[in-house]
DNA sequence: GTCTATACTAAGATAGAC
DNA sequence: GTCTATCTTAGTATAGAC
């Protein structure tokens, strides 16, 4: 229960980011969730918005992890695609507020702060990117735009914070399965 | 030049709800870009997540539009689907920032508004939900998530909005031509 | 590192003239 | 239907004690 104060602050500021948009989220909100007061909040960050960076950046490093994880995992190159894509849709399904922040609130960051995280979306690509060409390279998938397919499989589970909420139709592992499937059936040789 | 004061505010409110998010957008900011007072936005709307109600409307409406008249088109299950693809990413491409603002603000809405858009957004889903049924009747589509599949496949048109930026990589219609293949791709028959 | 109290600024919305 | 002027509330952030 004795949660440190500045764990209670990040996880405060995700859902009130998360439930009100960042916009629309007020520092004595975000103070309250954290049962602290509103002056407690800058000795963590200097600003509101150096705290969506905090937000923003654990969440990127996060999603990026599980898909290099994923990325490096035993198996065909079809199989590491399945596994990348049925790992990032279970972390977002399993993060959807943490994803919402970070996917929607990218625009309301600093340039300097927004290039850290830009880099980070960067890397996540050419991991999918690298995925993909490897099939290529075996002939065992077939891709036309490189670039654009791997935006769309990571689009799959990306979108997936639009809609999600627990105990709906769908449970992580569910979709994250669902999504899989659908990604290689995408890269399957039409011969 | 002598745009309707109505249509100018909805323009620059689609503006500045894209760029700064409807949170951080000021009424004054509106009103300075529709090139009028603070106060006179308030003859046209009486809030400003009025603003943002009649934004979401005419981008939801104009969406659902596009995506039923390609629903009626001519053609196979297959084509039809293609079509719908095709038709709904490139209207997200040429629309991003309307489709941005609709998508990432759903939450800024009040709960009346909120179900009017989320019934909208009901018919999209069974719109492609039912053509995908078409096509698995006739055996030319195999899809074992119905509702799954059919959120994934708008999943590839709604999350370019996330990143598009015209002048880029791809154009609208190249994009929508990739994504109506890319769907087309994940409901072909394995045998 | 947390509090109370508050400075300073700017927000949403309205009044009333034209 | 648009303006100028303004009311009222509430925001971000800071000062200074403990």
């Amino acid at each position: 229960m004795s949660t440190p104060a500045r764990d209670r602050l990040l996880d405060a500021a995700i859902e009130a980011f998360a439930e009100r948009g960042y916009g629309s989220t007020t520092t004595r909100d975000i103070a309250a969730r954290a049962r602290m007061s509103p002056a407690a909040v800058y000795v963590h960050h200097a600003t509101k918005e150096d705290l969506l960076f905090a937000v923003s950046l654990r969440g990127h490093q996060r999603a990026l992890d599980v898909l290099s994880s994923a990325a490096r995992s035993e198996g065909s190159p079809v199989e590491r695609i399945a596994a990348m894509v049925r790992a990032f849709s279970q972390w977002h399904a399993r993060n959807s507020r943490v994803g919402r922040v970070v996917q929607y609130e990218f625009g309301a960051l600093t340039p300097e702060h927004r290039a850290v995280i830009a880099d980070l979306r960067r890397r996540m690509e050419h991991l999918m990117q690298d995925a993909l060409a490897a099939g290529v390279g075996e002939g065992v998938c077939e891709v036309t735009d490189l670039r654009g397919t791997a935006r769309a499989v990571l689009s799959l589970s990306v979108d997936l914070v639009r809609w999600f909420e627990p105990g709906r139709a769908h449970t992580p592992d569910e979709l994250g399965q669902l999504h899989a499937d659908l990604a290689v059936r995408m890269l399957r040789p039409s011969a």
